[in-house]
DNA sequence: TCAAAAGTGTTGAATGTACACCCATGG
DNA sequence: CCATGGGTGTACATTCAACACTTTTGA
Protein backbone atom coordinates (compact mmCIF):
# COMPACT_ATOMS: atom_id res chain seq x y z
CA UNK A 1 0.00 0.00 0.00
CA UNK A 2 2.70 2.43 1.23
CA UNK A 3 5.29 2.77 -1.83
CA UNK A 4 7.89 5.21 -1.04
CA UNK A 5 11.34 5.26 -2.88
CA UNK A 6 13.59 3.39 -0.90
CA UNK A 7 15.68 6.29 -0.60
CA UNK A 8 13.25 8.43 1.73
CA UNK A 9 13.49 8.06 5.88
CA UNK A 10 10.12 7.50 7.43
CA UNK A 11 9.82 8.95 10.77
CA UNK A 12 8.00 8.81 13.91
CA UNK A 13 5.41 11.49 14.45
CA UNK A 14 4.12 13.04 17.72
CA UNK A 15 1.49 15.44 18.11
CA UNK A 16 1.78 17.82 21.35
CA UNK A 17 -0.91 20.09 22.68
CA UNK A 18 -0.35 23.69 23.94
CA UNK A 19 -4.17 23.64 25.88
CA UNK A 20 -4.78 27.31 26.83
CA UNK A 21 -7.07 28.86 29.02
CA UNK A 22 -8.15 31.86 31.16
CA UNK A 23 -8.96 31.13 34.69
CA UNK A 24 -8.39 33.46 37.91
CA UNK A 25 -8.09 36.26 35.39
CA UNK A 26 -4.38 34.22 34.38
CA UNK A 27 -3.54 32.19 31.36
CA UNK A 28 -2.79 29.03 32.34
CA UNK A 29 -1.15 25.88 30.30
CA UNK A 30 -2.81 22.64 30.95
CA UNK A 31 0.44 20.28 31.65
CA UNK A 32 1.79 16.70 32.83
CA UNK A 33 4.13 15.14 34.47
CA UNK A 34 5.19 12.39 32.57
CA UNK A 35 5.33 8.90 34.39
CA UNK A 36 7.49 7.06 31.74
CA UNK A 37 11.22 8.10 30.21
CA UNK A 38 12.67 10.28 29.05
CA UNK A 39 12.44 13.61 31.23
CA UNK A 40 9.97 10.89 33.54
CA UNK A 41 8.76 13.30 36.49
CA UNK A 42 9.21 16.85 34.41
CA UNK A 43 5.85 19.18 33.24
CA UNK A 44 5.23 18.45 29.48
CA UNK A 45 2.51 19.58 27.26
CA UNK A 46 0.10 16.41 26.66
CA UNK A 47 0.71 15.02 23.39
CA UNK A 48 2.26 11.69 22.09
CA UNK A 49 2.84 9.31 18.81
CA UNK A 50 0.56 9.45 15.39
CA UNK A 51 -0.99 5.85 15.27
CA UNK A 52 -1.00 3.58 12.02
CA UNK A 53 -4.19 5.02 10.54
CA UNK A 54 -4.69 8.22 12.10
CA UNK A 55 -4.82 11.58 11.00
CA UNK A 56 -3.11 14.69 13.04
CA UNK A 57 -6.35 16.18 14.81
CA UNK A 58 -7.91 12.83 15.52
CA UNK A 59 -4.26 11.93 17.52
CA UNK A 60 -4.46 14.98 19.18
CA UNK A 61 -7.64 14.53 20.47
CA UNK A 62 -7.04 11.31 21.45
CA UNK A 63 -3.68 12.06 23.46
CA UNK A 64 -5.04 14.47 25.35
CA UNK A 65 -8.18 12.74 26.23
CA UNK A 66 -5.52 9.64 27.30
CA UNK A 67 -3.26 12.07 29.40
CA UNK A 68 -5.99 14.45 30.83
CA UNK A 69 -9.73 13.16 30.48
CA UNK A 70 -10.27 16.43 28.80
CA UNK A 71 -12.10 16.17 25.51
CA UNK A 72 -11.52 19.34 23.03
CA UNK A 73 -14.26 21.86 23.73
CA UNK A 74 -13.00 24.66 21.82
CA UNK A 75 -10.99 26.21 19.43
CA UNK A 76 -8.11 23.25 17.61
CA UNK A 77 -5.26 24.39 15.45
CA UNK A 78 -2.44 23.73 14.03
CA UNK A 79 0.73 25.78 15.71
CA UNK A 80 4.01 24.61 13.62
CA UNK A 81 6.00 21.37 13.24
CA UNK A 82 9.70 20.68 14.82
CA UNK A 83 12.33 18.66 14.83
CA UNK A 84 13.24 15.67 13.20
CA UNK A 85 16.48 16.49 14.86
CA UNK A 86 17.81 17.39 18.22
CA UNK A 87 14.64 17.23 20.25
CA UNK A 88 14.10 13.75 21.45
CA UNK A 89 17.15 11.48 23.09
CA UNK A 90 15.35 8.36 21.57
CA UNK A 91 16.62 9.88 18.09
CA UNK A 92 14.70 11.60 15.48
CA UNK A 93 11.00 12.57 15.83
CA UNK A 94 8.70 14.46 14.51
CA UNK A 95 6.56 16.47 16.37
CA UNK A 96 3.22 18.20 14.96
CA UNK A 97 1.90 20.93 17.84
CA UNK A 98 -1.76 21.98 18.06
CA UNK A 99 -3.18 25.17 19.54
CA UNK A 100 -6.19 24.67 21.70
CA UNK A 101 -8.38 27.49 22.73
CA UNK A 102 -11.10 27.24 25.35
CA UNK A 103 -12.84 28.27 28.49
CA UNK A 104 -11.91 26.79 31.55
CA UNK A 105 -13.35 23.30 31.23
CA UNK A 106 -14.22 20.77 33.59
CA UNK A 107 -12.63 18.42 35.61
CA UNK A 108 -8.90 17.55 34.48
CA UNK A 109 -7.12 13.85 35.67
CA UNK A 110 -4.20 12.13 34.94
CA UNK A 111 -4.43 9.31 32.49
CA UNK A 112 -2.20 6.79 30.91
CA UNK A 113 1.48 8.06 30.76
CA UNK A 114 0.94 10.76 33.10
CA UNK A 115 1.80 10.68 36.56
CA UNK A 116 -0.29 14.42 37.11
CA UNK A 117 -2.30 16.15 34.65
CA UNK A 118 -3.71 20.42 35.83
CA UNK A 119 -3.52 23.88 34.85
CA UNK A 120 -0.15 26.47 35.36
CA UNK A 121 -0.46 29.61 35.08
CA UNK A 122 1.64 30.51 32.01
CA UNK A 123 3.87 33.14 33.54
CA UNK A 124 5.30 30.46 36.09
CA UNK A 125 6.30 28.08 33.39
CA UNK A 126 7.70 30.31 31.23
CA UNK A 127 10.03 32.86 32.77
CA UNK A 128 9.34 36.34 30.81
CA UNK A 129 12.46 37.12 29.50
CA UNK A 130 14.81 38.96 31.36
CA UNK A 131 13.95 37.15 34.55
CA UNK A 132 16.43 34.15 35.20
CA UNK A 133 15.65 30.69 35.68
CA UNK A 134 11.28 31.16 36.44
CA UNK A 135 10.41 27.85 37.37
CA UNK A 136 10.55 23.88 36.51
CA UNK A 137 12.14 23.00 33.42
CA UNK A 138 9.30 21.47 30.52
CA UNK A 139 10.51 18.19 28.84
CA UNK A 140 11.86 18.08 25.50
CA UNK A 141 11.69 21.04 23.53
CA UNK A 142 8.42 22.29 25.30
CA UNK A 143 8.93 25.54 26.51
CA UNK A 144 10.03 26.59 23.06
CA UNK A 145 6.54 25.06 22.06
CA UNK A 146 4.41 26.41 24.44
CA UNK A 147 6.30 29.76 23.91
CA UNK A 148 4.84 29.74 20.04
CA UNK A 149 1.88 29.28 21.24
CA UNK A 150 1.27 31.90 23.72
CA UNK A 151 2.95 34.43 21.12
CA UNK A 152 0.52 33.04 18.50
CA UNK A 153 -2.47 33.57 20.81
CA UNK A 154 -1.00 37.09 21.67
CA UNK A 155 -0.83 37.91 18.12
CA UNK A 156 -4.37 36.16 16.88
CA UNK A 157 -6.34 38.60 19.58
CA UNK A 158 -5.67 41.38 17.53
CA UNK A 159 -6.15 40.47 14.37
CA UNK A 160 -8.70 37.48 14.86
CA UNK A 161 -11.84 37.08 16.95
CA UNK A 162 -9.98 34.04 18.93
CA UNK A 163 -11.00 35.72 22.37
CA UNK A 164 -13.94 34.22 22.25
CA UNK A 165 -12.97 30.83 22.02
CA UNK A 166 -11.57 31.49 26.09
CA UNK A 167 -15.37 32.33 26.74
CA UNK A 168 -18.25 30.10 27.47
CA UNK A 169 -21.33 30.09 25.21
CA UNK A 170 -22.77 33.32 26.64
CA UNK A 171 -20.24 35.76 27.83
CA UNK A 172 -20.27 39.55 28.48
CA UNK A 173 -18.45 42.35 27.80
CA UNK A 174 -16.41 42.37 30.88
CA UNK A 175 -15.61 38.56 30.41
CA UNK A 176 -14.16 39.33 27.04
CA UNK A 177 -12.03 41.61 28.25
CA UNK A 178 -10.95 39.54 30.97
CA UNK A 179 -9.32 37.74 28.28
CA UNK A 180 -7.61 40.71 26.73
CA UNK A 181 -6.20 41.62 29.61
CA UNK A 182 -5.05 38.36 30.76
CA UNK A 183 -3.58 37.47 27.91
CA UNK A 184 -1.79 40.30 26.74
CA UNK A 185 -1.13 41.49 30.48
CA UNK A 186 -2.10 44.51 30.37
CA UNK A 187 -5.14 47.10 31.46
CA UNK A 188 -7.70 47.91 29.22
CA UNK A 189 -10.19 51.01 29.75
CA UNK A 190 -13.47 48.77 30.37
CA UNK A 191 -15.88 51.72 29.15
CA UNK A 192 -13.93 52.09 25.71
CA UNK A 193 -13.30 48.46 25.33
CA UNK A 194 -17.06 48.02 25.40
CA UNK A 195 -17.73 50.40 22.53
CA UNK A 196 -14.61 48.63 20.32
CA UNK A 197 -15.87 45.64 20.96
CA UNK A 198 -19.84 45.80 19.89
CA UNK A 199 -18.35 48.35 17.06
CA UNK A 200 -16.16 45.43 15.72
CA UNK A 201 -17.86 43.75 12.61
CA UNK A 202 -17.35 39.94 13.32
CA UNK A 203 -16.78 39.91 17.46
CA UNK A 204 -20.09 39.42 18.68
CA UNK A 205 -23.33 38.64 18.41
CA UNK A 206 -26.22 39.92 20.71
CA UNK A 207 -28.66 37.31 22.62
CA UNK A 208 -31.13 39.76 23.87
CA UNK A 209 -30.40 38.71 27.41
CA UNK A 210 -28.37 40.07 30.23
CA UNK A 211 -26.73 38.77 33.19
CA UNK A 212 -28.72 38.96 36.49
CA UNK A 213 -27.58 38.03 40.35
CA UNK A 214 -24.52 39.61 40.46
CA UNK A 215 -24.26 43.39 42.09
CA UNK A 216 -24.76 46.40 39.71
CA UNK A 217 -26.27 46.93 36.84
CA UNK A 218 -26.96 43.70 34.36
CA UNK A 219 -24.75 43.13 31.71
CA UNK A 220 -25.82 42.10 28.16
CA UNK A 221 -24.78 38.52 26.99
CA UNK A 222 -22.94 37.99 23.86
CA UNK A 223 -22.36 34.92 21.81
CA UNK A 224 -19.37 34.69 19.36
CA UNK A 225 -20.72 35.74 16.22
CA UNK A 226 -18.30 33.39 14.58
CA UNK A 227 -18.12 29.77 14.70
CA UNK A 228 -15.23 27.85 17.04
CA UNK A 229 -13.94 25.36 14.69
CA UNK A 230 -11.94 22.36 14.77
CA UNK A 231 -9.13 22.80 12.90
CA UNK A 232 -9.38 19.79 10.48
CA UNK A 233 -10.51 19.60 6.84
CA UNK A 234 -10.73 22.34 5.25
CA UNK A 235 -12.17 24.69 7.27
CA UNK A 236 -10.70 27.74 6.73
CA UNK A 237 -13.12 28.96 3.95
CA UNK A 238 -15.90 29.99 6.16
CA UNK A 239 -15.16 33.11 8.02
CA UNK A 240 -14.56 31.19 11.33
CA UNK A 241 -13.31 32.97 14.55
CA UNK A 242 -9.74 32.96 12.99
CA UNK A 243 -10.97 35.29 9.94
CA UNK A 244 -9.29 38.52 10.20
CA UNK A 245 -10.88 41.12 12.68
CA UNK A 246 -11.45 44.56 10.06
CA UNK A 247 -10.86 46.78 11.96
CA UNK A 248 -8.25 44.94 14.13
CA UNK A 249 -8.25 45.44 18.10
CA UNK A 250 -4.59 46.85 18.34
CA UNK A 251 -2.35 45.81 21.20
CA UNK A 252 -1.67 49.70 23.58
CA UNK A 253 1.52 50.46 22.29
CA UNK A 254 4.77 49.79 24.94
CA UNK B 1 18.98 4.37 18.09
CA UNK B 2 15.61 5.17 17.24
CA UNK B 3 13.36 3.49 20.02
CA UNK B 4 9.86 4.49 19.68
CA UNK B 5 6.72 2.22 21.22
CA UNK B 6 5.52 -0.48 19.20
CA UNK B 7 2.08 0.65 18.81
CA UNK B 8 3.64 4.02 17.03
CA UNK B 9 3.52 4.69 13.26
CA UNK B 10 6.62 5.99 11.17
CA UNK B 11 5.47 8.02 8.27
CA UNK B 12 7.08 9.30 5.12
CA UNK B 13 7.56 12.80 5.34
CA UNK B 14 8.11 15.21 2.85
CA UNK B 15 8.66 18.89 1.90
CA UNK B 16 6.85 21.58 -0.25
CA UNK B 17 7.90 24.80 -0.78
CA UNK B 18 6.22 27.52 -1.97
CA UNK B 19 8.57 29.90 -3.42
CA UNK B 20 6.89 33.28 -4.22
CA UNK B 21 8.36 36.63 -5.94
CA UNK B 22 7.36 39.75 -7.62
CA UNK B 23 8.18 39.96 -11.60
CA UNK B 24 6.15 42.02 -13.90
CA UNK B 25 4.09 43.24 -11.02
CA UNK B 26 2.77 40.07 -10.50
CA UNK B 27 2.62 37.47 -7.48
CA UNK B 28 4.40 34.16 -9.24
CA UNK B 29 5.51 31.11 -7.64
CA UNK B 30 7.86 28.45 -8.99
CA UNK B 31 6.03 25.23 -10.00
CA UNK B 32 7.95 22.12 -11.84
CA UNK B 33 6.37 20.02 -14.40
CA UNK B 34 5.89 16.49 -12.33
CA UNK B 35 8.89 13.75 -14.60
CA UNK B 36 7.31 10.80 -12.37
CA UNK B 37 4.00 9.39 -10.87
CA UNK B 38 1.82 9.65 -9.46
CA UNK B 39 0.28 13.34 -11.41
CA UNK B 40 3.18 12.63 -13.65
CA UNK B 41 3.02 15.65 -16.53
CA UNK B 42 1.22 17.67 -13.90
CA UNK B 43 1.68 20.58 -12.15
CA UNK B 44 3.24 21.23 -8.60
CA UNK B 45 5.35 22.62 -5.54
CA UNK B 46 9.08 22.00 -5.96
CA UNK B 47 9.46 19.15 -2.98
CA UNK B 48 10.15 15.74 -2.42
CA UNK B 49 10.76 13.47 0.35
CA UNK B 50 13.05 13.79 3.52
CA UNK B 51 15.97 11.87 3.46
CA UNK B 52 17.67 10.04 6.87
CA UNK B 53 19.27 11.90 9.06
CA UNK B 54 18.56 14.98 7.50
CA UNK B 55 16.37 17.76 8.77
CA UNK B 56 13.47 19.99 7.58
CA UNK B 57 14.40 23.18 6.01
CA UNK B 58 17.97 21.02 4.91
CA UNK B 59 15.42 18.74 2.69
CA UNK B 60 13.48 21.77 1.43
CA UNK B 61 16.51 23.78 0.03
CA UNK B 62 17.82 20.74 -1.23
CA UNK B 63 15.05 19.91 -2.94
CA UNK B 64 14.54 23.21 -4.27
CA UNK B 65 17.74 22.82 -5.50
CA UNK B 66 17.66 19.66 -7.23
CA UNK B 67 14.15 20.36 -8.95
CA UNK B 68 14.65 23.89 -9.94
CA UNK B 69 18.26 24.97 -9.58
CA UNK B 70 17.57 27.88 -7.10
CA UNK B 71 19.35 27.90 -3.91
CA UNK B 72 17.04 29.89 -1.82
CA UNK B 73 18.09 33.52 -1.14
CA UNK B 74 15.10 34.75 0.61
CA UNK B 75 13.22 34.58 3.70
CA UNK B 76 12.08 30.88 4.40
CA UNK B 77 9.61 30.30 7.46
CA UNK B 78 7.01 27.00 7.86
CA UNK B 79 3.89 27.37 6.48
CA UNK B 80 1.96 24.21 7.80
CA UNK B 81 2.01 20.71 7.43
CA UNK B 82 -0.37 18.46 5.81
CA UNK B 83 -1.72 14.92 6.32
CA UNK B 84 -0.77 12.72 6.19
CA UNK B 85 -4.47 10.67 5.32
CA UNK B 86 -6.37 11.52 2.13
CA UNK B 87 -3.57 13.63 0.11
CA UNK B 88 -1.41 11.08 -1.97
CA UNK B 89 -2.65 7.87 -4.01
CA UNK B 90 -0.05 5.52 -2.50
CA UNK B 91 -1.06 5.88 0.74
CA UNK B 92 -0.33 8.13 4.01
CA UNK B 93 2.52 10.85 3.31
CA UNK B 94 2.72 13.41 5.91
CA UNK B 95 4.16 16.81 4.10
CA UNK B 96 5.68 20.16 5.78
CA UNK B 97 5.75 22.79 3.48
CA UNK B 98 7.69 26.15 3.31
CA UNK B 99 7.22 29.51 2.34
CA UNK B 100 10.32 31.23 0.33
CA UNK B 101 9.94 34.77 -0.37
CA UNK B 102 12.75 36.30 -2.54
CA UNK B 103 13.24 39.27 -5.01
CA UNK B 104 13.16 37.73 -8.64
CA UNK B 105 16.17 34.90 -8.59
CA UNK B 106 17.94 34.36 -11.10
CA UNK B 107 17.73 31.28 -13.90
CA UNK B 108 15.69 28.34 -12.77
CA UNK B 109 16.37 25.06 -14.85
CA UNK B 110 14.51 21.99 -14.53
CA UNK B 111 16.43 18.78 -12.40
CA UNK B 112 15.36 15.44 -11.18
CA UNK B 113 11.96 14.21 -11.28
CA UNK B 114 10.69 17.50 -13.08
CA UNK B 115 9.95 18.10 -16.61
CA UNK B 116 10.64 21.45 -16.41
CA UNK B 117 10.49 24.49 -13.76
CA UNK B 118 9.65 27.82 -13.94
CA UNK B 119 7.61 31.00 -12.54
CA UNK B 120 3.62 30.99 -13.06
CA UNK B 121 1.72 34.11 -12.16
CA UNK B 122 -0.34 33.12 -9.09
CA UNK B 123 -3.61 34.42 -10.74
CA UNK B 124 -3.33 31.68 -13.44
CA UNK B 125 -2.97 28.96 -11.74
CA UNK B 126 -5.02 29.58 -8.34
CA UNK B 127 -8.82 30.25 -9.74
CA UNK B 128 -9.96 33.57 -7.62
CA UNK B 129 -13.12 32.07 -5.80
CA UNK B 130 -15.82 33.10 -8.13
CA UNK B 131 -14.64 32.23 -11.07
CA UNK B 132 -14.74 28.51 -13.04
CA UNK B 133 -11.68 26.17 -13.45
CA UNK B 134 -8.93 28.49 -13.40
CA UNK B 135 -6.22 26.75 -15.16
CA UNK B 136 -4.11 23.70 -14.88
CA UNK B 137 -4.86 21.88 -11.79
CA UNK B 138 -1.85 21.37 -9.46
CA UNK B 139 -1.14 17.68 -8.27
CA UNK B 140 -1.79 16.37 -4.76
CA UNK B 141 -3.18 19.15 -2.15
CA UNK B 142 -0.81 21.39 -3.39
CA UNK B 143 -3.57 23.83 -5.05
CA UNK B 144 -5.19 24.21 -1.09
CA UNK B 145 -1.04 24.42 -0.12
CA UNK B 146 -0.11 27.38 -2.74
CA UNK B 147 -3.35 29.33 -1.06
CA UNK B 148 -2.79 28.88 2.14
CA UNK B 149 1.24 30.14 1.38
CA UNK B 150 -0.49 33.35 -0.89
CA UNK B 151 -3.64 33.94 2.11
CA UNK B 152 -0.61 33.88 4.42
CA UNK B 153 1.86 36.29 2.66
CA UNK B 154 -0.94 38.92 2.32
CA UNK B 155 -1.64 38.88 5.89
CA UNK B 156 2.17 38.86 7.04
CA UNK B 157 2.46 42.34 4.38
CA UNK B 158 0.05 43.87 6.79
CA UNK B 159 1.37 43.05 10.35
CA UNK B 160 5.18 42.57 9.22
CA UNK B 161 8.36 43.70 7.29
CA UNK B 162 7.83 40.49 5.15
CA UNK B 163 7.23 42.76 1.69
CA UNK B 164 11.23 43.70 1.96
CA UNK B 165 11.99 40.61 1.41
CA UNK B 166 10.49 40.57 -1.71
CA UNK B 167 12.80 43.68 -2.40
CA UNK B 168 16.56 43.16 -3.88
CA UNK B 169 19.42 44.24 -1.33
CA UNK B 170 18.74 48.07 -1.96
CA UNK B 171 15.26 49.20 -3.32
CA UNK B 172 13.16 51.93 -3.30
CA UNK B 173 9.72 52.93 -1.70
CA UNK B 174 8.13 52.56 -4.95
CA UNK B 175 9.64 49.11 -5.17
CA UNK B 176 8.33 48.79 -1.99
CA UNK B 177 5.03 49.66 -3.35
CA UNK B 178 4.87 47.81 -6.58
CA UNK B 179 5.13 44.48 -4.20
CA UNK B 180 1.98 45.57 -2.24
CA UNK B 181 0.04 46.34 -4.98
CA UNK B 182 0.99 42.90 -6.50
CA UNK B 183 0.33 40.77 -3.32
CA UNK B 184 -2.91 42.65 -2.83
CA UNK B 185 -4.13 43.12 -5.76
CA UNK B 186 -5.23 46.81 -5.24
CA UNK B 187 -3.50 50.53 -6.24
CA UNK B 188 -1.83 52.29 -3.45
CA UNK B 189 -1.40 56.02 -3.56
CA UNK B 190 2.24 56.45 -3.99
CA UNK B 191 2.35 59.72 -2.11
CA UNK B 192 0.76 58.50 1.44
CA UNK B 193 2.61 55.08 1.09
CA UNK B 194 5.61 56.76 0.91
CA UNK B 195 4.81 58.57 4.23
CA UNK B 196 3.80 55.87 5.70
CA UNK B 197 6.50 53.51 4.33
CA UNK B 198 9.49 55.98 6.27
CA UNK B 199 7.21 56.35 9.44
CA UNK B 200 6.96 53.08 10.14
CA UNK B 201 9.69 51.89 12.52
CA UNK B 202 11.13 48.83 11.48
CA UNK B 203 10.65 48.98 8.06
CA UNK B 204 13.28 50.75 6.05
CA UNK B 205 16.82 51.76 6.88
CA UNK B 206 18.06 54.54 4.86
CA UNK B 207 21.36 54.26 3.16
CA UNK B 208 21.93 57.96 1.93
CA UNK B 209 21.86 56.54 -1.81
CA UNK B 210 19.61 57.46 -4.74
CA UNK B 211 18.87 55.72 -8.01
CA UNK B 212 20.50 57.59 -11.21
CA UNK B 213 19.76 56.81 -14.57
CA UNK B 214 15.97 57.36 -14.91
CA UNK B 215 13.03 59.50 -15.76
CA UNK B 216 12.43 61.48 -12.84
CA UNK B 217 13.49 62.51 -9.98
CA UNK B 218 15.92 60.41 -8.31
CA UNK B 219 14.43 58.00 -5.44
CA UNK B 220 16.33 57.62 -2.26
CA UNK B 221 17.29 53.45 -1.73
CA UNK B 222 16.77 51.93 1.48
CA UNK B 223 17.55 48.42 2.83
CA UNK B 224 15.52 46.28 5.09
CA UNK B 225 15.61 47.35 8.42
CA UNK B 226 15.06 44.11 9.75
CA UNK B 227 17.39 40.76 8.54
CA UNK B 228 15.59 38.28 6.52
CA UNK B 229 16.58 35.36 8.37
CA UNK B 230 16.48 31.09 6.80
CA UNK B 231 13.79 29.84 9.02
CA UNK B 232 15.84 26.88 10.69
CA UNK B 233 17.22 26.97 14.61
CA UNK B 234 15.18 29.45 17.28
CA UNK B 235 15.61 32.44 14.98
CA UNK B 236 12.48 34.18 16.00
CA UNK B 237 14.32 35.57 18.77
CA UNK B 238 15.99 38.51 17.15
CA UNK B 239 13.44 40.92 15.55
CA UNK B 240 13.33 39.82 11.96
CA UNK B 241 11.56 40.07 9.38
CA UNK B 242 8.35 38.50 11.02
CA UNK B 243 8.14 40.81 13.65
CA UNK B 244 4.94 42.52 14.12
CA UNK B 245 5.16 45.80 12.71
CA UNK B 246 3.93 48.70 14.89
CA UNK B 247 1.93 50.79 13.50
CA UNK B 248 0.81 47.97 10.75
CA UNK B 249 0.33 48.96 7.30
CA UNK B 250 -3.45 48.20 6.90
CA UNK B 251 -5.28 46.93 3.63
CA UNK B 252 -7.21 49.43 2.17
CA UNK B 253 -11.07 47.94 3.29
CA UNK B 254 -12.92 46.36 0.26
C1' DT C 1 11.33 74.00 -21.24
C1' DC C 2 8.85 69.94 -20.69
C1' DA C 3 7.60 65.35 -19.01
C1' DA C 4 8.04 62.22 -15.46
C1' DA C 5 8.64 60.49 -11.08
C1' DA C 6 9.67 61.68 -5.95
C1' DG C 7 8.32 63.71 -2.21
C1' DT C 8 5.84 67.50 1.05
C1' DG C 9 1.70 70.38 2.65
C1' DT C 10 -2.89 70.70 3.70
C1' DT C 11 -7.49 69.76 4.74
C1' DG C 12 -11.71 67.33 6.28
C1' DA C 13 -13.07 62.74 7.92
C1' DA C 14 -12.52 58.96 10.80
C1' DT C 15 -10.67 56.86 14.67
C1' DG C 16 -8.49 56.52 19.30
C1' DT C 17 -8.14 58.06 24.28
C1' DA C 18 -9.30 59.89 28.49
C1' DC C 19 -12.69 60.69 31.52
C1' DA C 20 -17.33 62.92 33.12
C1' DC C 21 -21.53 61.28 33.55
C1' DC C 22 -25.92 58.54 33.57
C1' DC C 23 -28.26 53.76 34.07
C1' DA C 24 -29.91 49.63 36.34
C1' DT C 25 -29.63 46.52 39.71
C1' DG C 26 -28.98 44.41 44.85
C1' DG C 27 -28.76 45.40 49.48
C1' DC D 1 -30.69 55.62 49.91
C1' DC D 2 -25.97 53.84 48.53
C1' DA D 3 -22.56 50.91 46.36
C1' DT D 4 -21.38 48.56 42.30
C1' DG D 5 -20.58 47.54 37.88
C1' DG D 6 -22.61 48.57 32.83
C1' DG D 7 -22.84 51.66 29.39
C1' DT D 8 -23.11 56.50 26.73
C1' DG D 9 -21.46 61.46 25.70
C1' DT D 10 -18.02 64.37 24.73
C1' DA D 11 -13.75 66.71 23.83
C1' DC D 12 -9.25 66.49 22.42
C1' DA D 13 -5.45 64.24 19.90
C1' DT D 14 -3.92 61.30 16.41
C1' DT D 15 -4.23 59.12 12.19
C1' DC D 16 -6.18 58.40 7.45
C1' DA D 17 -7.31 59.76 2.66
C1' DA D 18 -7.49 62.66 -1.06
C1' DC D 19 -5.18 65.69 -3.77
C1' DA D 20 -2.72 70.38 -4.79
C1' DC D 21 1.76 71.48 -5.10
C1' DT D 22 6.95 71.63 -5.09
C1' DT D 23 11.42 69.22 -6.17
C1' DT D 24 14.78 67.00 -9.09
C1' DT D 25 16.22 64.70 -12.68
C1' DG D 26 16.67 63.27 -18.21
C1' DA D 27 15.55 64.50 -22.75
Amino acid sequence: MTVVPPTAATLPVTVDVVALTVRDDTLQVLLVERAVEPHRGALALPGGFVLPGEDLVTAAARELAEETGVTPPGHLEQLRTYGPLGRDPRGPVLSVAYLLVAPHFGVVEAGSDAAAAGWHPVAAVLPADGEGAGAARLAFDHARILADGVERTRSKLEYSALATAFCADEFTVTDLRRVYEAVWGVRLDPRNFSRKATGTPGLLRETGRTTSGGTGRPAALYRAARPVVRAGGLADAAADVTALLNPPLLRPAP
